[in-house]
DNA sequence: ACCTCCCTGGCC
DNA sequence: GGCCAGGGAGGT
């Protein structure tokens, strides 16, 4: 499922083909990919004729700045990737949306569940959408040390919880959650409180050393096959995995059998004998 | 701080 | 035919 290193992934294969670039055209094919926007009908409205000025990424969002300080949100859910194609391409199944581009290009949000969105906001509803109240981006801002253990002090969560809560820090799913707290040898249970400072340290580190790993293999791109890179190659980070979906299968590590458990309805993979 | 809901393909 | 996957919003 896309997560930052799958949405960085996207927006690095996007960028050359979008920024400069005039919108001609949308399409929303399901209505309901447009949400989060106080009249529908604003996204295509602000979005034809707007100039790409810029492609960037907060967490998990994909943000285009259009000229005119409109800023168009793409999230890809948990299902959601995107399709860059010649507009005579024949459009894969689930094309919900298609934004049209003066080079002849297609920018496609191929999305079978519908978790993903798009809007375009003014400055005003971007600060005041959910994206207001993201934490710092896990990859460009991770915050110190210090700051990391006065988030963490007072939360009686579990620190996978607490991992997946975008406020905090912002960027990571499920999958390097999972595989950050394995890389510093904690168990996602553990009370957020509870982590020492040298533990915090570690934490940061595994953070660090995931989402960098994730993002050289092009993202992980599990048997679904639901992300996909914008040029349709699948990312190759799956078979480095060290825990997650790998339930009964030997650590990397220290070749005990990986656990699974259900924290907050997810699944956690976690090694027991190197995660304590 | 927790639980439920949204949605659909794939699997049993 | 029914359940599972889960990011994020909304409700309690």
């Amino acid at each position: 499922m896309p997560e930052l290193p799958e949405v960085e992934t996207t927006r690095r294969s996007l960028e050359p083909e979008l920024v400069g670039r005039v919108i001609t055209g949308v399409e929303v094919g399901r209505s309901r990919m447009v949400r989060r926007q106080a009249r529908p009908g604003d996204f295509a409205d602000r979005l034809v004729g707007a100039r790409i000025s810029g492609l960037r990424r907060h967490g998990k969002f994909l943000l285009a700045d259009l000229d005119g300080d409109l800023v168009w949100v793409t999230h890809l859910g948990m299902s959601g990737r995107v399709a860059l194609a010649d507009r005579d391409d024949p459009a894969a199944r689930h094309t919900n949306v298609t934004v049209r581009l003066d080079s002849g290009r297609d920018f496609r949000l191929v999305d079978p569940r519908t978790f993903g969105f798009v809007a375009v906001y003014t400055p005003d509803e971007l600060g005041s959408s959910s994206l207001g109240r993201l934490g710092p981006d896990a990859l460009t801002h991770l915050p110190t040390t210090k700051l990391l253990a006065s988030a963490l002090v007072r939360r009686t969560a579990p620190i996978k919880a607490v991992l997946l809560d975008q406020r905090v820090v912002s960027g990571l799913g499920n999958i390097y959650a999972d595989e950050a707290l394995h890389r510093a040898g904690i168990h996602p249970k553990r009370e957020a409180r509870s982590l020492t400072t040298d533990e915090i340290r570690w934490l940061r580190r595994g953070i660090r050393a995931s989402l960098a790993a994730g993002l050289r293999w092009g993202g992980t791109s599990l048997d679904d096959l639901a992300y996909l890179l914008p040029d349709g190659r699948a990312g190759e980070y799956r078979d480095r995995l060290r825990v997650y979906g790998r339930e009964d299968e030997p650590c990397r590590r220290c070749a005990s059998p990986i656990r699974r458990s259900v924290i907050r309805q997810r699944s956690s993979y976690w090694c027991p004998h190197c995660q304590t």
